[in-house]
DNA sequence: CGCCGACACATGAAAAGTCATATGTTCACC
DNA sequence: GGTGAACATATGACTTTTCATGTGTCGGCG
């Protein structure tokens, strides 16, 4: 007899957290190599090519970041000399430094290679994969 | 001319990162009402119909925290009564209280029910995506 | 104009997580 | 059987996150 199927190995929320934490994990483990946490590397990897920048709030959504987190992440960015902040009316304008650019530059170029190795191996179903998580993301 | 797409907008690791925190949003709030934390919540459902329990390094992997971490949130959830722990050589086994374990029934089947919707919103696709999860979860 | 509610962000105290390491246990090998 | 390496978990000092709330700004409306 076959042990029946525990819920947590087919609960779909599982398989997500479980898939995006593994296919993470390589990527992770060269960022903390090159001392870089993943948070400041997610408000690296929003503000690369945002050359107006972004607002806090903007940050906290696409990193997935409640806003006081951000803030006080952002604080130990600015002491890292990685970006700037500017205040425009009630909000804050973030932007990378040029040390911050470069950096997201080369981590940018990284993950691409990652990804690129990554989507290697699952060639066929990767755009089909792309699509139903966009789906999901959108509600 | 259409912006040219911004890196972390179709990043793979982005996308499964946001996915996995877009499909669970309403379910986590589901929690927070009635005063669960995420991850007490998945060591319950991991422990749910786990009859011989489970030992803290297997419950750190499926809920994908560290060690430590997990030995502290099992100090706090012993505390509360949701479970026990018996040394057994150099492993810690856990299982739940029978008041962990009413916990635990009555969360999965919200779960389960929350997840039929999800799935139901994404009917023809959601067996492919769960196979690619899991391929993506094996490395 | 002046006021009030909504908004965007910052901050302080408390909780949770992390890193390094300590403790206790088993296993292989001599 | 004794010793040392690998393992499983616990614990302490420190960092980060969270929750609640504070501060400053815009918007509408009397």
């Amino acid at each position: 007899m076959t042990t029946p199927p525990r819920f947590v190995e087919d609960y779909l929320l599982a398989l997500l957290a479980q898939a995006s934490h593994a296919a993470s994990a390589d990527f992770h483990a060269r960022l903390k190599a090159r001392g870089v946490a993943v948070p400041v590397w997610r408000v690296l990897a929003t503000l690369h090519g945002a050359a107006a920048g972004a607002t806090v709030g903007q940050l906290g959504k696409t990193c997935l970041m409640q806003q006081p987190t951000m803030s006080k992440l952002l604080d130990r960015m600015a002491a890292d000399g990685l970006l700037a902040r500017t205040r425009q009316g009630r909000q804050t304008r973030i932007a990378l430094t040029s040390t911050g650019a470069a950096l997201a530059d080369s981590l940018v170029a990284e993950a691409r290679a990652h990804e690129a190795a990554l989507l290697a191996r699952h060639a066929e179903a990767a755009p089909a994969l792309k699509a139903l998580l966009r789906a999901i993301i959108s509600g």
